[in-house]
DNA sequence: CTCTAGTGTTCCGTCATGAGCAACAATACG
DNA sequence: CGTATTGTTGCTCATGACGGAACACTAGAG
């Protein structure tokens, strides 16, 4: 994060200085929630002026906004802004509404959209289920790729030699996640075979989800479709009642990308 | 948007040009959902070559994608991840979650957060309501400041030489919509008595919507929060039933910013 | 097929522009 | 009251971003 000395070191980075350091600073915002100019510019090893200069571009725009006045600095409205365009772009999440919605009315669960995104799920949608249990909201948030049923999905698109180089580290969340190569492997086989993913109290204790691939024209699995809830409720049985709802929903999502099924 | 001389013209005013122009690329593909190097080059009124180099290095970031190799660009997932970011620190909408999900659930109508930005009202967060109608998604929308029950209480909480400023052109959407600056005034004035905000058919035919403001520990109307839903459900009758419970939802989300009712 | 008219992409020499310095203002702390 | 932090702002120099021009590639017309 310290020496960026990509110029046009080889012909596939062609970037702008300002603006590579104006996106850091943005995610340096974005990690540590608020920071100070001086904060800034050590993480990104240039002379305070210069990240102030920054920073004060960002803010002229509204990406980026001030606690107080000469205070410390967080990120603005301006992304949300500029986020809902971008939602509203991913034909994913705006042809899949509707049907989400149903899903989450029809099982009571809460529904959640994930894309791959630079080695991790990145959580683009979610329909809260009836049940008032479960407030938590993804959108936005990136989870590693070998504790939820969403990563398992999205791994099943890869080739097998990715799989273990995207999932990357392997980290333990509770003493169901899984944290062996091979058995990863082994659950992202069973989730071609089968059509789905499942994972109970891996992430989290007590949370259990379902998930199903959404594909595109071409075939490839461009997103994923879970159902969770407390695995006191989502237990068992319950899975396999939801199941067909969930399978057909994405099916549906993947027929409106224009995928026809095999 | 062509001529930035913008430097340094004031001392108000410290820019980067790249970071400015860079934010005004992605501000175009946010608007337009998709555009060519040639194009983004012509709206920036520079060459081809620099905004070419613009687009690289926000798409080596994520923060634009390019459609196809050799394609056309839009909005990239990296600015999805920011704006979680962004919302998860804006402790507005953190505070306000648990909240709103239980009016969703009470009432069964959709609840939605807006703040004023720029002239307008931006929504920056949702929860439906269990009714299965009305599927639209208004997070990161920028809607006009007249037409709304939420832009009327945005309003409410400018001094009244601002109003008018801020509201702009009093655009008419249907029939009921507020179009002179007399009635928007005097609504105005009514969301201050009474505390809240009503919208019947203003910006759709067949939606209505009630608001209340939210307040910071200074008592500066800092958001507003709104209760929607079709109109022939949500009638007289039933919005002065849900009224309570809305006020009193948005009452608890001021208390956790600090505000202490006069 | 060629020819033209569009794309997006790359290379390079020049000069505007953004970087670093250092001084300034405004806090917080002892 | 002094000292040690912040965030902020002129100033100057060279760095790095700019525009020009040539390239690669696609699509369509003739």
């Amino acid at each position: 994060m310290s020496n960026n000395t990509a110029t046009r070191v080889d012909g596939v980075l062609t970037t702008v200085q300002s603006v590579d350091r104006a996106i850091t600073v943005l995610e340096i915002l974005a990690s540590a929630g608020e920071a100070g100019v001086t904060e800034i510019a050590a993480e990104l090893g240039v002379h305070k002026s210069t990240a102030f200069r920054l920073v004060a571009a960002l803010e002229n725009r509204g990406l980026v906004e001030q606690n107080s006045e000469r205070g410390k600095y967080c990120l603005g409205v301006g992304i949300i802004r500029l986020a809902g365009a971008a939602t509203a772009r991913l034909d994913l999440v705006q042809e899949s509404r509707g049907i989400t919605r149903q899903l989450a009315a029809e099982t009571g669960e809460t529904v959640n959209l994930a894309v791959l995104s630079d080695g991790a799920a990145l959580y683009v949608d979610q329909v809260s289920g009836s049940s008032a249990l479960q407030s938590h909201n993804w959108v936005g948030q990136r989870i590693p790729l070998h504790a939820t049923s969403n990563a398992k999905v999205l791994l099943s698109g890869l080739p097998d030699k990715e799989i273990l180089a995207t999932a990357g580290q392997l980290r333990s969340f509770t003493p169901s996640t899984i944290t062996s190569g091979k058995r990863l492997r082994a659950a992202v086989t069973k989730v071609r075979e089968e059509g789905y993913a499942v994972a109970v109290d891996e992430l989290e204790l007590g949370l259990t989800a379902v998930a199903a691939p959404i594909r595109n024209a071409s075939g490839d699995v461009r997103a994923s479709m879970s159902l969770s809830g407390p695995t006191f409720r989502l237990n068992r049985g319950r899975v396999d009642d939801v199941l067909p709802t969930l399978l057909a929903a994405a099916l549906q999502v993947s027929q409106r990308l224009g995928w026809r099924e095999a």
